[in-house]
DNA sequence: GTGCCAGTTCAAGTCGACTTGAGGTCAAGC
DNA sequence: GCTTGACCTCAAGTCGACTTGAACTGGCAC
């Protein structure tokens, strides 16, 4: 697939493109080159935009976000620190869950206030 | 149970009290009276920040969450609004879970880039 | 070749969610 | 009854994550 400018980039990942400007600076994206003044990403990009919502959904900062992007030379991502993070995001889903299930109980059951339901 | 001053319950809820004040000023949380200047919470209080802590772990500002804790008297919660979250929240947790997956993925394989493997 | 407009930089501003600081106040212990 | 310490108020500060504004630039249409 041909590289993406970045107004292509924002309407297909639904960021704006400020947002893209500020992720490439944090080092979160890398432009691929330029077009005149223009940026150009490579449509990887746009899985890597994806996966930075999806962590920011789990409460991750956008530090943390690049950590796991690893730099990839040595600041090697630790396993355990990955482990626990995965176990962190399992009791997250858990709670989660149980939020679902109380949010759809509330939409179901036909008392005034949702609070003596 | 008795009733808990300020710093019973952010010892018992692990938050700060200033987050107690904080919350209290939003209306997220309400104290029952005063020993001397002192605050007074009822125990129920606990269960409402734990609430508050899920809900803002699923993504929830403070101002949505005092939306469901509606006021109530008529700001009445729309059902299909509490269904659509519940909706939102269930695609949430499948990123997540899928998001966990990875992550437990990345903590057993033994390749040395994390994005080739 | 000259406008124009969308994109660029860089600094400053905003917003949500708290935290911190300065100065005040009570009730409890001595 | 007076000191002390923990809590009080209220304003200001901080932090992360962006957004906005002013001034600039470069390819494309004419």
């Amino acid at each position: 697939m041909r590289d993406l400018d970045i107004t292509e980039v924002a309407q297909r990942a639904g960021v704006p493109a400020s947002t893209l400007r500020f992720y490439e600076e944090k080092g979160l994206i890398a432009s691929i080159g330029r077009r005149g003044l223009r940026r150009l990403f490579e449509p990887g990009v746009l899985e890597r935009l994806a996966l930075i919502a999806v962590g920011r959904a789990a409460g991750f900062s956008l530090d943390e976000i690049a950590l796991m992007f690893a730099p990839d030379g040595r600041p090697r991502i630790d396993r355990q620190m990955l482990a626990a993070k995965a176990e962190e995001l399992d009791r997250t889903i858990r709670e989660l869950s149980a939020m679902r299930d109380g949010l759809r109980h509330a939409a179901a059951c036909p008392a005034p206030s949702h609070m003596e339901c």
